[in-house]
RNA sequence: UGACCUGUGGUGUAACUGGCAACACGUCUGACUCUGGAUCAGAAGAGUCCAGGUUCGAGCCCUGGCAGGUCAACCA
């Protein structure tokens, strides 16, 4: 399948600049460092297709790690989707699936070593006294009474820590850097603290657990990365992980951090905390729901992996802080659906319709183009019948001007069958439309019209006794709101679209959905794209509308 | 009254060591069509945050402003 050519961005500009320079024996070396803290969400792929994409690029290697330094967290369960998601994009870290727990025996190392350096110590105050004494970024901070204990007794205090001596909170171990640096990060930052919590992979065996200040850069620089590609809140840590660095470094080798914008999108919030509050509270059902951002919601919606590639490098990579309109990621779906999506004839909201004329008891089989996009895709056969069901919105009584669709005494065709004449339209006691009758033209067999006859609308349909009955979610989004998350005195769950999910029970489907399978994907001709959802059963296929078409005819409705 | 970062059509990105501001999405026309989809053709829309300066020439360089973002978790 093919993407579109890749955009240079200037993270590339600065690898092809180290490279002209020899840097690290040009060699090129990145990482996607997610925390396991929760799902992976469309912000962090564009992360993945930026780090993995610079590997491929440049003929270097891209490492997952985990950066699993706060157990209290952490789960398993969030390392395995993390995985699963990025396998799922197209991206493959081989054999470097790391953990920043993988490096916590020389972490502890490095913290003595400091210590030992005069270059750490233990601080016995509570975290509200050490963070006053942190100055504020306009004052400088001062120096804890601590700051000059003697290394035997940061040695003594940091074993004793480690063993489990003491209470949580009761001691920190604090690299001794610049109290009166313009830095925040730079004020003797806290870089171990006591935490007796079960550790998702290393188990109880830790008492104190490094910052992920003290482990980012450290596991980089153990990783051999060249390249530590984040996103721009981190680039006042920068001063902080280069300074670790040059207590470490032992050759010329040394990572180079990069920071770019994290994505922003329309109608969406991006964050973990609020993604994880949706889930917690039940506003939405799980991680994987549809209208989430979340890279499973997506896969689930029936985004497919190109798609979000694609989305991925048209946005691009800079360091300003822009908010993307999600219809560029609809348009993406859209692009890759036409090309590659089953199309399939499906009535959500029915309409019975007889064909009078149509003998009783009898049926036929259609050709119909299976994707008119790719013709190798071939063709399948259509049930037809006397009653068929088409879709509410494309019959009108009294039809306004430039409604081109079905209406007493008008002839339209029926898609890959024949053309037919509205004769009588049936109501029930309240004046609702329950039936139309309507005659056929034999000779237009297939939806061609032999004397060269014109009609101005192509339906859909099904046939009534052939139809496969099955639920449809439509999907909105999420939020009314074009940044939920950016309003200060306003929550972001005050703006969530009470309209985001609409389920349709009463759908009627060609029977060639049968054979579908959890994720395929489908064009439902003049609706739009959808999926079969896990929540399929034998009797009641599920299907998630990913996107709907175009529709130039909706648009012009609503301007009025 | 600090440090760091960022300012290019509505949105997102381009513009090689200065050389007529380009592309995509969106919007609007029209053509074509057995999907009011797709496709094709075309249009509108910025003079690059502001003010100076250097230069034959500045979105790119210099100076000074202005605006926005980030940083004060024993989170990442």
């Amino acid at each position: 399948m093919k993407e579109q050519p890749k955009k240079v961005n200037f993270i590339h500009l600065q690898i092809d600049e180290d490279l002209k320079q020899g840097k690290n024996n040009e060699r090129v070396h990145t990482r996607f460092p997610p925390e396991p803290n929760g799902y992976l969400h469309i912000g962090h792929a564009k992360s993945i297709c930026l780090n993995f994409g610079i590997a491929k690029k440049y003929g270097g290697k891209c490492n997952l790690r985990f950066d699993d330094t706060n157990p209290s967290k952490e789960e398993t369960e969030y390392v395995e989707s993390i995985q699963e998601d990025v396998r799922w994009l197209g991206f493959d870290w081989e054999d470097r699936l790391f953990y920043a727990s993988d490096y916590f025996e020389k972490l502890h190392g490095f913290a003595i070593q400091l210590i030992k350096e005069g270059k750490a110590y233990v601080d016995d105050q509570n975290s509200e006294t050490i963070s006053n004494q942190k100055g504020t970024p306009t004052r400088p901070g001062t120096e804890s009474p601590f700051r000059d204990r003697s290394i035997e007794e940061n040695l003594d205090l940091f074993m004793r820590m480690t063993a489990g001596e003491f209470d949580e909170g009761s001691k920190v171990l604090r690299a001794k850097i610049n109290m009166a640096s313009p830095n925040m990060h730079m004020r003797d930052p806290i870089i171990y603290r006591i935490m007796k919590a079960h550790h998702h992979r290393t188990g109880d065996k830790w008492k104190v657990y490094p910052m992920y200040d003290f482990a980012h850069g450290q596991s980089d620089y153990w990783e051999g990365i060249t390249h530590s590609i984040c996103t721009l809140e981190f680039e006042v840590h920068r001063p902080l992980y280069d300074w670790f660095v040059d207590q470490l470094q032992d050759s010329d080798y040394r990572p180079r951090q990069i920071e770019f914008a994290r994505l922003n999108l329309t109608y969406t919030v991006m964050s973990k905390r609020k993604l994880l509050e949706l889930v917690k509270d039940k506003h939405v059902n799980g991680w994987d729901d549809p209208r989430m951002p979340t890279i499973s919601g997506f896969r689930r919606r029936g985004y497919t992996p190109e798609s979000i590639r694609n989305f991925s490098d048209r946005i691009g990579v800079t360091k300003v802080d822009g908010m993307i309109d999600v219809s560029l990621l609809e348009y993406s779906v859209r692009e890759h659906l036409n090309r590659t999506a089953q199309r399939v004839m499906g009535v959500l909201n029915p309409l019975k319709v007889v064909i009078t004329n149509y003998p009783e008891n009898e049926s036929e089989e259609l050709e119909a183009i299976n994707n008119p996009e790719d013709p190798g895709m071939g063709t399948r056969k259509v049930p037809f019948s006397r009653e068929l069901y088409i879709e509410r919105d494309d019959f009108m009584e009294e039809p306004p001007r430039k409604f081109f669709r079905l209406a007493p005494g008008r002839e339209v065709r029926l898609r890959y069958a024949y053309f037919v004449t509205c004769t009588k339209v049936i109501k029930d006691e309240n004046g609702e439309i329950v039936e139309l009758h309507c005659t056929y033209d034999p000779v237009s067999k297939g939806g061609n019209s032999p004397d060269g006859r014109k009609v101005k609308a192509t339906l859909h349909w099904v046939s009534a006794i052939h139809a496969v009955r099955s639920e449809v979610r439509l999907y909105d989004r999420l939020f009314s709101d074009e940044d939920p998350g950016g309003h200060k005195d306003v929550d972001f769950k005050d703006f969530m679209n009470p309209d985001s999910l609409k389920v349709l029970n009463e759908c009627y489907l060609e029977p060639f959905v049968r054979e579908s399978k959890p994720l395929d994907h489908f064009q439902f001709e003049r609706l739009g794209y959808f999926n079969l959802d896990y929540d399929s059963t034998t009797e009641l296929p599920v299907f998630n509308r990913t996107v709907p078409l175009r529709d130039s005819w909706a648009r012009a409705q609503n301007k009025k």
